[in-house]
RNA sequence: UCCUCAGUAGCUCAAUGGCAGAGCAUUCGGCUGUUAACCGAAGGGUUGUAGGUUCGAGUCCUACCUGAGGAGCCA
């Protein structure tokens, strides 16, 4: 292998240009450049090519006819096989007939490595079934669909901790690892730790409000995981989550909170990867009005509205108050609004232990699930926690939590306990929303599924 | 865990119980502006597995395997 590329590595110092990315190719208007990339299509009419180059960044037409450049690069072009890799050089040309407005005019070229035809790359431009990609995930990133959406992912994680880094959050992450169980074994996969059994995290929560009591106001953002056997569009076993939380803050301060945030992340999408938006085919339109405030809905108003949908057949299973959501029902509601919806003050009971009942009617928990629009459901989950030690100490017993696991959670109730408040966003879920995708599977670069975990 | 659906060429899919097919991909040939280019030709099959019904099964029946969609649970 090395006997092969050393040769190659010296031919490249006949081509004299800068190295330039696709994306931002219109700088070098009527200049040679070096690209280096990828093919991703080849059309030949006669006695001239038009070779699709991809380096990551974008997508352009190169254009040789068989005397416009030396015959070994015309044969070397016309014989390159899909995703071969290469460095090209040629002169930037605006031409209106290209998708991006420019074409390359090749000049040079030089094959890294050729993929051979009896091996063809298994992705062609035509469609392929979701087994087939998934089991391929890692050649099917490089499809300019999956590319722009791995972007775009990328802005929202920017411009999700750039919301928190500007407004004084202080960045601590919690443990991956975690001693017991918080809200029973079930969902968490379990690990050995030396011969102790041990669990990965399935919310960094409980560590956030440590931090918060400590800093302030802190937030955490990692991988988290559940072992639940969900099967459907909105689940994976493995996902990222962004934690705020607060010292000192109320439901009311978390509602304004959660409503800034998002609206900050739509719009640095909006500003940041518009093409990438465009490219993939999304409605900016229902981007664009993603603005505070956002409507706020009881529960009991939104069980309200739930009864008049299924009185008048827009909702099949009529719903039961007292019970949480069900999906159904959480996509029919979001659909209701061109704007985030924030739902507040569940029944206590069907809420986690570590909610603060309100204090005007303790039935009800403060908390708040923000749906998203467009039928996409929950992304958002965060309330008020207890912060009485007496409450909170009943709460884990009466849930048969294992107290001396929680300890030290209590230790935060009894050394200067203050009102506080955060929520967790599913950053996959914001994605699948952000580019209108059908499943969370393509939202992040190697999705964790209950049935797969290849490659 | 439950419900529904699917599995045929490398891929996407056809085939009334009666000869295993098409488009794309690959190879060869043609074309000086193609836009998932097009035109012509070639190669390519243990129809998910096991059993059963039948003169005859890709097709009907049973079980299993694999995957997908949904429910529950959740972000």
């Amino acid at each position: 292998m090395s006997e092969e590329l050393t040769p190659k590595a010296a031919e490249s110092v006949r081509m004299h240009a800068p190295v330039a990315a696709i994306a931002a190719i219109g700088r070098h208007e009527g200049e040679s450049v070096i690209l280096h990339g990828w093919l991703y299509n080849l059309r030949e009419s006669g006695k001239l090519l038009f070779p699709i180059f991809r380096d990551g960044t974008g997508v352009i037409q190169g254009v040789a006819h068989v005397k416009s450049v030396p015959p070994a690069v015309f044969d070397a072009l016309k014989n390159l096989t899909q995703e071969s890799s290469v460095v090209v050089q040629g002169k930037v040309r605006a031409d209106k007939r290209a998708p991006g407005g420019y074409e390359l005019d090749i000049e040079d070229l030089q094959v890294v490595q050729r993929v051979p035809e009896a091996d063809p790359f298994p992705i062609t431009l035509k469609e392929h079934g979701v087994d087939f990609l998934m089991e391929r995930r890692h050649l099917w990133l490089r499809t300019p669909r999956q590319s722009a959406i791995l972007r775009i992912r990328a802005e929202i994680m920017r411009a999700a901790a750039e919301y928190f880094d500007a407004n004084g959050f202080i960045r601590t992450d919690p443990p991956i690892l975690t001693p017991a169980a918080c809200e029973g074994t079930s969902t968490l996969f379990p690990v050995d730790y030396f011969g102790d059994p041990a669990y990965l995290t399935q919310s960094g929560q409980l560590y956030a409000e440590a931090t918060a009591l400590a800093l302030g106001k802190v937030y955490s953002f990692g991988p988290t995981f559940r072992a639940e056997k969900s099967k459907t569009r909105r689940h994976l076993t493995e996902f990222w989550m962004i934690e705020p939380e607060v010292a000192f803050m109320d439901l009311d301060g978390l509602l304004e909170l959660a409503e800034n945030f998002l609206s900050h992340i739509v719009q640095s999408v909006l500003k940041n990867r518009g093409a990438e938006l465009e490219a993939i085919g999304r409605d900016l339109s229902k981007l664009q009005n993603i603005a505070p405030p956002f409507p706020r809905l009881r529960y009991d108003e939104a069980a309200e509205m739930l009864n008049q949908a299924h009185k008048k057949g827009e909702l099949e299973q009529p719903f039961e108050y007292g019970n949480d959501f069900g999906s159904p029902d959480e996509t029919w509601l979001s659909a209701q609004f061109d704007r985030p919806v924030m739902v507040h003050r569940y029944p206590a009971h069907v809420k986690a232990f570590y909610m603060e009942p309100d204090p005007e009617d303790s039935r009800y928990a403060l908390c708040v699930d923000v749906l998203a629009p467009e039928g996409y459901g929950e992304i958002i989950g965060g309330s008020q926690r207890v912060s009485s030690f007496e409450l909170l100490n009943a709460r884990i017993a009466e849930h048969n939590l294992p107290k001396d696991a929680f300890e030290w959670y209590l230790d935060l109730r009894r050394y200067g306990s203050v009102p506080h408040s955060g929520f967790g966003m599913g950053i996959e879920r914001v994605v699948a929303w952000i580019c209108a995708l059908d499943h969370v599977r393509e939202t992040i670069p190697f999705p964790r599924t209950l049935h797969r975990m290849y490659p």
